[in-house]
DNA sequence: AACGATTCCAACCGCCGCGGA
DNA sequence: TTCCGCGGCGGTTGGAATCGT
């Protein structure tokens, strides 16, 4: 039994598209947009699935896909948001315009990975690789309260000392979100003078009259970061604030 | 030049969550 | 409340391109 499949897979075409294929598929999503995919195929004349015509036009024809080399910076993003949300390629892709999830998650795995690698850090849980002969190292990005310095608490903090070590050792990053507090949030606004919004904000619910930030449209304040898109947990602006984030 | 090994990435597969009936 | 269809996601694969011998 199970799921009826997607398409008809006896009359669909698969492997590589080609070019009369993109064709196709970029003048039909012109003309009529993104939207039922499943009955796209057939209406814009093409031999594929619905799943494939998405991916395709996602990973591919998208008119705003940046191609080419990821650059340093993204690199250090691509890193710092894989050790808080893990394998979440799409929530990373959404932190990297023109990037997809597809294309991170192929860049993951065949570059950075064997870059922490080779650095002694684990890609899957970002601490040092344990040496048994050898001092245990951790390496996390957990606020620290003794680096009070803002630019410092976004670096990775490197623990050595035995009883630290003892007390990060069994860090999970699996993460949850939570509000934040009130006082915390109000007064980081105050003092960092970047663009944070509150938990109403970035759940997309700006119009809400819980809204405290001023981001929300009942609250209008400029905003020249946030013009484009909600700044979801912050990461639009890669500081993600470890006060709204429950690290178990 | 030829061949095998390795790397890279586009595409596929199957599962999951959401929303509507 | 349950079922079903759909879109979206992450893991995996196949094959082209590149590298090394």
């Amino acid at each position: 039994m199970g799921r009826s499949p997607c398409c008809e897979k006896a009359h669909t075409n698969k492997g590589a598209w080609t070019k009369e294929e993109d064709d196709r598929l970029i003048a039909y999503i012109k003309a009529h947009g993104e939207g039922c995919w499943r009955s796209l195929p057939r209406a814009a004349g093409l031999l594929r699935c619905g799943k494939s015509c998405r991916l395709r036009w996602i990973n591919y024809l998208r008119p705003d896909l940046k191609r080419g080399n990821f650059t340093e910076d993204e690199d250090e993003v691509i890193i710092k948001l894989h050790s808080l949300l893990g394998n979440r390629w799409s929530l990373i892709a959404g932190r990297l315009p023109g990037r997809t999830d597809n294309e991170i998650k192929n860049y993951w795995n065949t570059h950075i990975k064997r870059k922490l690698l080779s650095q002694g850090i684990d890609p899957t849980t970002h601490r040092a690789i344990v040496d048994p002969s050898s001092p245990a190292t951790t390496i996390s990005f957990a606020s620290n309260s003794a680096v009070e310095d803002q630019e410092d608490r976004k670096k990775p903090v490197i623990n050595s000392s035995p009883t630290e070590k003892q007390h990060l050792l069994d860090l999970n990053l699996d993460l949850k979100i939570s509000p934040p507090y009130p006082v915390a949030a109000g007064a980081a606004m105050k003092n960092e003078g970047r663009n944070s919004v509150c938990f109403s904000c970035s759940l997309g619910f700006e119009n809400s009259k819980d809204c405290r930030c001023g981001n929300g449209k009942n609250n209008i304040i400029a905003s020249s970061d946030n013009s484009k898109g909600f700044d979801f947990l912050g990461l639009k602006s890669c500081v993600l604030d470890c006060r709204t984030l429950e690290i178990k």
